[in-house]
RNA sequence: GUGCCUAUAGCUCAAGGGCAGAGCUCCACUCUGUGGCAGUGGCGAUGCGGGUUCGAGUCCCGUUAGGCACCCCA
């Protein structure tokens, strides 16, 4: 009976249980098509790095919690509620949140203490954070990162790290950047400016929010939006005026450095960092097309110290790629696609069939590179794949071919071929070529 | 984590509660060993789970994913 043909294909589809899966959330596969992106922002980061001696270290993703809350800082969202905890076995452990901690870890545990100080080291990979995802803000997402280790607080540390982010935006073609700076003072200094802010703020009547920073995280209230909040803070005690010598110093070096390079940058007194290691210099680094930072970096000399291991002055800058390249298509930037190959292997029939891997791997080895459809049957669908691939010439091989030990070089512009013993085609395929 | 918006074919978009459609892509044929162009045909979808209804892509609830604004951050 002709039923519903609708009702017929609900029965048919809804046997095999569900629908599929999809990658969980705030995770995301990259197809080929975008790896273009990705392979450039590898080899601009590994050149750079090669450049200015940051050697390349990759730390596993999974650490122990207890690196993290030390490290980051108890208080702080990243690891109060954003880490991905794994289940099972005795130690807790978590899927690395971001990666200075695991690279001080790294640096303290191996021994790099050892090393000619600084040490310079760079990384990039995936990082995990268990927030609600939207543009440019992903539960895994990449960082490249920038690291400089010991050798006390040289502003000209600073600089650098500033630079070598800057010129590897540069290299990504990313255009109208900015960065903005601060410093927030050291253990000595910082407690003095956080009292006085917290003494005026409390004064005041601030947004809810600001309410809690109060408590939590005063620094975060100058970058509120709340216009109340902002009207405050034209009042409020500045930072600058709280340092300590050396911290006055130290920044006003790091500026200097900065200024000799000629790197655009703006002084931002309300910037402040959300991870608790952070002293001295902060810096963020904007550009158009994307609202949010694109890197953000800083001093944190006390991090080792807080880890267990000796003292160790460093200064790092983390990079969000996924951003980067956010960026870079809204900007269009373009990206030269790996070459196509102009040449392109068509077979016809079984036997040619049987010769074509071989003959295709004889091409190989005299460097040509070459497109094919090797499962198509037909001709005319391997003929057409050429086309679209925008090959130049094709090699056509078939049946008479294999036994005459020939094989037709066709020209796909002008569509006149030739037929050539095998012992010489690659000769003539390459001559073609030119 | 909070609030709001969205979800139809691989992609871009249609369909007043009443037969799920188009363009592009992909595949095939016209042309059985010769591509592009053209013509013809084909594959292929209402994210998932419930509910209301004679009838749901459309209305309601839940869920998953995406986006926006917060929070926070790269």
């Amino acid at each position: 009976m002709p039923k519903d043909k609708k009702t017929i294909k609900k029965v048919v589809a809804s046997k095999p249980k569900k629908k599929g899966y999809q990658s969980v959330k705030g995770m995301h596969d990259i197809l080929p098509k975008d790896q273009l992106y990705w392979d450039k922002i590898r080899t601009e980061t590994k050149n750079l790095a090669d450049y200015y001696h940051y050697g390349r270290i990759d730390t596993p993703l999974v650490e122990q919690a207890d690196l993290f809350e030390k490290g980051v800082g108890e208080a702080t969202d990243i690891v109060e509620k954003q880490m991905f905890v794994l289940k099972g076995g005795k130690d807790k452990l978590v899927l690395r949140p971001e990666g200075t901690a695991s690279v001080v870890r790294a640096y303290l545990q191996h021994g790099l203490t050892h090393r000619p100080q600084p040490v310079k080291l760079y990384y990039i990979g995936p990082m995990f954070r268990k927030e609600r995802p939207q543009e440019g803000r992903f539960r895994q997402f990449h960082q490249a990162g920038f690291e400089i280790i010991g050798d006390g607080n040289d502003a000209i540390y600073d600089a650098q790290i500033v630079l070598s982010c800057y010129r590897l935006l540069e290299s990504l073609k990313i255009k109208k950047l900015d960065i903005q700076i601060n410093t927030i003072g050291c253990k000595a200094c910082r407690p003095d400016y956080r009292r006085r802010l917290v003494d005026y703020y409390k004064k005041k009547k601030v947004c809810n929010n600001c309410e809690r920073r109060l408590k939590t995280n005063p620094l975060r209230i100058l970058d509120c939006k709340d216009n109340k909040c902002q009207e405050f803070k034209k009042d409020a005690p500045v930072i600058l005026d709280c340092l300590c010598a050396d911290c006055k110093s130290q920044f006003k070096g790091v500026l200097e450095y900065l200024e000799e390079l000629g790197l655009p940058y703006s002084l931002n007194n309300y910037l402040v960092r959300g991870l608790d290691y952070y002293n001295q210099t902060v810096f963020e680094i904007f550009a158009e097309g994307f609202d949010g930072a694109l890197a953000s970096g800083g001093r944190y000399d006390y991090l080792a110290k807080i880890l267990g291991g000796k003292d160790a002055s460093a200064v790092g800058v983390g990079i969000g790629l996924e951003r980067v390249i956010a960026v870079m298509k809204k900007n269009e930037v373009k990206l030269t696609a790996k070459q196509k190959p102009k040449v392109f292997f068509i077979h016809v029939g079984s036997l040619a069939k049987k010769k074509s891997l071989g003959l295709i791997e004889e091409l190989k080895n005299a460097g040509v590179r070459i497109g094919e459809a090797l499962g198509k049957g037909s001709l005319k669908a391997q003929l057409r794949q050429a086309d679209k691939d925008e090959a130049v010439i094709a090699l056509i091989f078939g049946q008479k071919e294999a036994f005459e030990k020939s094989i037709i070089i066709r020209d796909l512009a002008t569509g006149s071929q030739e037929s050539v013993l095998l012992d010489k085609f690659i000769k003539e395929v390459k001559k073609k070529l030119k």
